[in-house]
DNA sequence: AGCATATAGTTAGGAGGCTTACTATTTACA
DNA sequence: TGTAAATAGTAAGCCTCCTAACTATATGCT
């Protein structure tokens, strides 16, 4: 269930640093700290996958779920406003609202107001399943920051937020290599 | 291009509280920590997708090339090896190598030795190819890092091993007699 | 009011992973 | 030496995401 296609093994500094004689712009440091971001997070998720998988459920259908599960989503959501929420296309809402339907974890309601759409609300099958997988799942979120304390787990997402706002620079229309 | 399923918006501290008191195992920070990291690495993916896409070209295919492009690989690679390094199916290098070679950017010789084996070999096509997009992919990089100082990269970098601790200890976690 | 445009959701088909099952060759060993 | 097991690579078919094109309904402008 690798989710994100990356080398098993990361290179070594000094292969980088070599690499960086070849490639100007390469940073050595940059790059390894970016390998290692990468590396980790596909674990992570490798880690969430197997969890799900064995539960017969997808990383996407989860989500959904867990969107529908929240408190302040009394009377169902917008298939819309879940593709919104989770930064995908309407299609593929429509393929895991399909899934979860057929699985009984959710309801296409009518609209009361607008005929083209829906509400979608979990089911008690639905609440059910979540009840049952998300202890563990929470315990497994619990074992991966087990080795850091609460100030080394604020300073991890301080430091990532840097990346964040890196990442986000980047991702300026007009953003060109060089003027960074 | 999103690779990952994620909440476009991470929930507020507050929510994980409230919901830590439905389920107890539910550890607020470490969540919040969790988030954040598969946010970033999500957009991280993302960036690089995109850069990728825009050359046409996808992340395993780039991986290859990657690996074909090291010093160390004078006389290409086997599939098999190429596999094995990626953590991919072999049918999934099958798929990548087929691609690779339409566009004339590796070469499937006859293995000297062993006849049901090929040495995968990158063309001066497929060279030229990364001499064009490794500088901006580079550069990409050190933009994402641009607001860490060494020291902070180091920190980030330590930081994250102590999730992968904590990932790799969960996998042995789930260790049960019939997987050995 | 009437028509153009926008929006809700679905369908169809594509890309890139995966698993499973297959063929061809090599290796091990009785 | 002969045969069983291991290994290299491929093929077929699934899953989840995507984009593009489509139908039905709502909205807005004149």
């Amino acid at each position: 269930m690798p989710e994100l296609l990356l080398l098993r093994e990361l290179p070594r500094y000094e292969m980088l640093q070599e690499k960086a004689k070849r490639y100007p712009d390469l940073d050595a440091g940059a790059v390894e700290a970016t390998l290692v971001l990468m590396r980790v997070a596909s674990d992570v998720l490798e880690g969430f996958g197997a969890h799900f998988a064995r539960n017969g459920i997808s990383q996407g259908r989860y989500m959904v779920l867990m969107m529908l599960d929240r408190p302040c989503v009394s009377n169902g959501m917008l298939p819309s406003e879940i593709a919104d929420k989770l930064g995908v296309t309407r299609a593929t809402v429509t393929g895991l609202l399909d899934g979860l339907e057929k699985d009984g974890f959710i309801s296409r309601q009518m609209h009361p107001e607008d005929r083209r759409a829906f509400c979608i609300e979990l089911t008690g099958k639905g609440r059910d399943f979540l009840a049952d997988l998300l202890p563990e799942h929470y315990r497994r979120i619990a074992g991966l920051m087990a080795h850091l304390d609460d100030d080394e787990r604020r300073q991890l997402v301080g430091l990532l937020s840097k990346v964040s706002r890196g990442q986000n620079a980047m991702h300026d229309e007009n953003w060109t290599p060089d003027t960074n």
